[in-house]
DNA sequence: CTCGTGTTGGCAAG
DNA sequence: CTTGCCAACACGAG
């Protein structure tokens, strides 16, 4: 386990000081009791505890010129998810003697006032590898430091320490998930049981003149109700993830068995895998927990799946993308990327618009779109098939594009997993088999012949005989009077016609891949400015080519 | 340099 | 339900 500690004590002494240690437990991530080093640490031989959460308006703070209501940066079922884990957080505190102090303002900002009202000895946060919180907190522990105030910031989010991944494997993230797994080995922690269970903490010491609240209510925030009909069925909080573990748990045969590409991403009524991911996000659930109870039912079985398919391997894929990001400068974006394939992508703001608002003629990417707007969640598959329909499959939209509606939506969404996966499917980096390509009419009838899941969201569509149910366009016009669903009044027509939007886009992925091998990946934006341009003239010449041979034909 | 491998495509044939 | 083919890539081990 790694924290830095810094015990430049040359603090003055205060008269405060007599009433007994303070330690501040500050919560990001991590909202959870159970396997929370932090915590414990925090609680050792204190007097006092201070649980901190704040508030971010960067993140909290509604934004009425955002595509869907929320914040500049979330949706509200994101934003109601985390409030619902709060609450939960809160209440498991008071079970302990505590209580959960919630603050707002700009984090670093008011963490270093209260360590200067508190008088605090200890400081306690989970280490977290993002970027933005990778600068709030350089600043915190400088000030921390400098105060004489001792600083632990255990790695707990994760399996293992993306950093100590890095250094074994020469400095650089293992760039495929096979390296990762040999690089990685055995968890350091997992030889023994991990603490799950704390019996009491420490009271809440005197916070002065400080501005605290209760948990707030989305209301409270200055959400609406918006009237949405349907809502995300899944609700915040340790309560409820501990529960849906032991819930999936239970079934051991299931999970000795799980194979991620074998789920149907058309269920929805019961989701083809654990849907643990939005608790895995916020840290309700510990990641470690999670594995360690994996280990110890794959122990008891005679045989089960392995990575990468297996539930373990799933862990593995979270801290494989935890690693790379943490190791990849400008991990969230094309330009300035080491491991991401510069290609022309357009910024067609109309089929952006399209894909993002469910209308894009296809059913199945509609629906969707639509459970992703309704649920905030979708099955991986299902992820798979509108992302690459986005990017390399169809639309040839940016896939920072695509990255940020679902980093906006999902309730589940994690910097380092959202944008590895945009990078894999757009087959900018990790995988790089273009013409591999899901059909957004097939795909999905595999799995649905009778369209049960694109009635659901997609209710328009819900008297379409299923002969039709994935190609509505195709229905004779009396059949879709019949089924009032007129393509084109009720239902829009297709935005691209699959066939050839799709062979289009393995041209020119085709010719940038050659680009970039040509240049060794070091791709300038006039190398690609002019990529653009030579793509669009030879489109342009083979469009009048057949014209020119219908002409001869006719 | 070659060769094997890579979490999850589509389609047709057997 | 399984197999082979499509057309084809990057990466890393040797």
């Amino acid at each position: 386990m790694r924290f830095s500690l810094c015990l430049t004590s040359n603090q003055v002494p205060s008269p405060l000081m007599a009433l007994g240690s303070c330690s501040l437990m500050w919560f990001r991530k991590g909202l959870r009791i159970h396997d929370n080093p932090a915590l414990e640490y925090a609680a050792k031989s204190s007097d006092f505890v201070y649980p901190v959460f704040v508030i971010d308006p960067h993140y909290m703070k509604p934004d009425p010129n955002a595509f869907s209501p929320g914040s500049s940066l979330a949706g509200l079922n994101r934003i109601r998810f985390l409030i619902e884990s709060l609450v939960d957080l809160d209440s498991n505190l008071k079970k302990l003697g505590s209580r959960l102090l919630v603050l707002k303002g700009e984090p670093g900002e008011i963490l270093i006032r209260c360590l200067e009202q508190w008088n605090v000895k200890k400081l306690c946060f989970e280490y977290d590898t993002e970027p933005y919180y990778q600068a709030i907190d350089v600043r915190v522990k400088d000030y921390a430091c400098s105060a004489g105030i001792e600083v632990f910031s255990p790695v707990s989010h994760t399996l293992f320490n993306p950093a100590d991944i890095i250094q074994k494997n020469g400095g650089k993230p293992p760039l495929s998930y096979q390296s990762f797994l040999k690089v990685a080995g055995q968890p350091s922690w997992a030889s023994s049981p991990l603490s799950t269970s704390l019996s009491s903490l420490p009271p809440v010491g005197a916070y002065g003149n400080c501005e605290i609240s209760e948990v707030p209510s989305v209301k409270e925030l200055g959400y609406e109700d918006n009237g949405q009909d349907e809502l995300t069925p899944f609700r915040g909080g340790e309560s409820e993830a501990l529960k849906r573990l032991r819930d999936s748990l239970s079934d051991g045969e299931w999970v000795a068995n799980f194979e991620k590409p074998k789920g149907d991403p058309s269920a929805f009524l019961k989701p083809a895998t654990t849907v643990l991911s939005p608790y895995l996000k916020f840290g309700c659930l510990s990641s470690r927990y999670f594995y360690q109870c994996l280990q110890d039912l794959y122990k008891n079985v005679k045989k089960h799946t392995s990575p990468p398919v297996s539930l373990a391997g799933q862990l593995l894929w979270r801290d494989f993308f935890y690693t790379m990001a943490f190791g990849t400068p400008n991990f969230d974006q094309m330009k300035g990327n080491r491991i991401c394939k510069q290609i022309p992508w357009n910024s067609n703001e109309e089929l952006l618009a399209a894909w993002r608002e469910a209308r894009t003629g296809y059913p199945w990417i509609d629906a969707i779109m639509v459970q992703l707007q309704k649920w905030g969640w979708m099955h991986h598959l299902a992820r798979h098939c509108v992302a690459c329909f986005l990017t390399r499959g169809d639309l040839f939209v940016h896939w920072e594009k695509g990255r940020d509606v679902f980093g906006r939506l999902l309730i589940d969404s994690d910097w380092a997993i959202n944008n590895g996966n945009w990078l894999w499917l757009s087959c900018s980096s990790f995988f790089y088999q273009y013409n591999r390509i899901y059909s957004p009419i097939s795909f999905g009838k595999k799995y649905d012949p009778n369209g049960k899941f694109v009635r659901h969201f997609l209710p328009i569509l819900k008297d379409m005989p299923k002969e039709y149910i994935y190609e509505p366009w195709t229905a004779p016009l009396n059949i879709q009077a019949k089924a009032k669903c007129i393509v084109g009044k009720d239902y829009p027509r297709p935005v691209v016609l699959h066939d050839s939007a799709s062979k289009e886009c393995k041209r020119r992925l085709a010719e940038a891949y050659a680009l970039n091998k040509e240049l060794n990946g070091l791709v300038s934006e006039e190398d690609l400015h002019s990529l653009r341009r030579k793509l669009e003239e030879d489109q342009n010449h083979d469009i009048k080519a057949k014209r020119q041979r219908q002409k001869l034909i006719g």
